[in-house]
DNA sequence: ATAGATTTGTCATAAAATGACAAGTCTTAT
DNA sequence: ATAAGACTTGTCATTTTATGACAAATCTAT
């Protein structure tokens, strides 16, 4: 899915008919953040994805990937990271692993 | 370059002859600290990369580049994100930046 | 105009990052 | 062997940033 977080969320909350004080109570916060996390103006506490997961049914891996995409999307964009740089970033993870390795 | 940022760091410093003590005073940070940063234990911070490519004489946008990579490196190194869903995260950020032009 | 839904602003608190110092280890020259 | 300098590690107070909560606003439909 190619959106940001916070419309997932919306996405989910509407097409299940949830306002958003009733998500926000499922997930055990307030409604005014539920809609800040929304609006992109807070994020979504990672803590709560398998709850996120659980109250749409969903797999929790989809939902952890969704959440995922969207926080280095997110990087990419606030750094102005180009796909080319995005490359370099790339190698530089696969090289983390490497490092990893060798720890072992 | 295909290096964590701390180890960027501890080239220069090498390549230039310089103690931690040194490179840390120039840097106006604790050898102790500058120590964590090269060896991964502590973030660089940003608002110290015009110093720092001041001090090697450097250009900044290079140094920044080096930065920005290895954080992103990171992020994607931390949360196991594959090639495939990288490609998602980038169609995001492409999706963010959208986002940004609806807002003029 | 009212009620419910959503958004925004603010602030106290909680969590994470940073700076500083002390004490440790490692290396090398003597 | 040990002294000196270089580096590493642990800890903690402080700063910075994120979060939760509440009040007050705006929006939307009846």
């Amino acid at each position: 899915m190619k959106t940001t977080f916070g419309e997932y969320i919306r996405l989910l909350r509407n097409e299940n008919g949830l306002t958003l004080t009733q998500l926000a109570a499922k997930l055990n916060l307030d409604s005014a953040n539920l809609s800040k996390i929304e609006n992109e103006k807070r994020d979504f506490d990672e803590k709560r994805l398998p709850r996120l997961a659980e109250i749409f049914n969903l797999d929790l891996t989809d939902v952890r990937n969704e959440y995922v995409t969207d926080q280095i999307g997110k990087q990419i964009y606030e750094t102005n990271c180009t796909k080319q740089l995005l490359q370099v970033a790339e190698e530089k993870a696969e090289y983390r692993r490497t490092l990893k390795e060798k720890v072992i």
